[in-house]
DNA sequence: CCCTGTGTTAGACAATCGTCTTACTATAGT
DNA sequence: ACTATAGTAAGACGATTGTCTAACACAGGG
């Protein structure tokens, strides 16, 4: 474990990075709601009574792992913009990235999906801010649409999120890594079908 | 070791059945583990201590609440079946179905999938039994593309399943009725365009 | 040296969780 | 009237929840 330096940010900062990643493994891995306190503290390695310093609420956890996550959703995206200038292609990737994915769609399903799942139950103020990591996915895929010139490019993005939310509910539900490779695969020859 | 009632149903049969339907409505309302006892006996009107004398632990609980909505559905698919003999438009039925519950499933989703999605996250013995949800609309849904010639109809089936499944999350995720009206249409006129 | 600010740590706190024991009521059969 | 049984009701139990306080370590600048 590297013990770190007295430079510009402050120790606290790697800390308060090791929480949100701690709590952003155990909110996919175990649900928002079951991830308690004393787990994340223990995956952390930080000693329960140290959280409050850095965060009030479980709530605030919750939104700092969400902030996260965006910030990842959006880094990538920016990734496969900057690698691929073809739509087509671009589309691809993202077919690519759920496959990469595979191992933890099988065993915990979209970390999106089941997060907003859950908190759209009864935690519509959390679930509002969960939906943002939708937002940034499906205003992406209809960019792409779009630059294929499709007249609906949003309404095809809603319907790709749409089967690919679904492959990751039955991949979980089934365990079943074959049809997840087989769903995928009809993804891309869809795409390639596509008129543009 | 069976305890029978030698009259067919003492009242407690009557309370039994409160019970269920209460944990029923509370596990999808807000998930199976957020639904505590206080809640289920209050809704169900009965004192907490109660409890017990009808279920020894809240998986027990479950365990009748799922063998209630897997008779549930049985009941529904047999009035499928008896209602009407083309298989093509059964899988109508299956789709109209949905459209129907379209209230419930903008605000809780799926209630097959929201709890398999919850349970599969840790707790997998739970997840094994509500699995046998989706393996009665599976089962159906491949005789029924059987019936209509198809080689494949395990796979059409599993396809169909995740297609309703992504709709159902996106439908939640987004509140949005009217996408989940023009994905049901589509449906309908998938449906219609399959060989036979 | 003290002072101040940043960060650490143990533990208290009330509330709630699922579980379980106990005592009670009501009724029907003898 | 007595008793066995089915069902009701209240509340204790220890564990765990999220929240919060107060004491502590330790640095750098005066």
């Amino acid at each position: 474990m590297s013990k770190k330096p007295l430079i510009s940010a402050g120790q606290g900062d790697s800390v308060r990075r090791e929480i949100v990643a701690a709590a952003n493994r155990l909110f996919y891995h175990r649900g928002y709601n079951q991830a308690s306190f004393t787990d994340i503290a223990e995956a952390a390695g930080i000693p329960r009574g140290n959280f409050y310093y850095y965060f009030k609420t479980k709530d605030d956890i919750l939104g700092a792992v969400i902030d996260a996550r965006i910030e990842g959703i959006r880094a990538m995206l920016a990734e496969w913009d900057a690698a691929e200038p073809n739509p087509r292609l671009r589309l691809k990737l993202f077919s690519q990235m759920i496959l990469g994915s595979e191992k933890e769609l099988l065993r915990y399903g979209c970390p999106m999906g089941s997060l907003n799942i859950e908190l759209g139950k009864a935690q519509p103020a959390l679930k509002a801010k969960a939906k943002k990591m939708f937002d940034l996915f499906i205003e992406w895929l209809t960019q792409q649409f779009a630059a294929m010139g499709h007249p609906q490019a949003a309404q095809l993005a809603m319907e790709l999120m749409a089967r690919a939310q679904g492959v990751a509910v039955m991949t979980q539900v089934y365990g079943d890594r074959e049809f997840l490779q087989a769903q995928l695969a009809e993804f891309d020859s869809w795409i390639e079908a596509l008129p543009s």
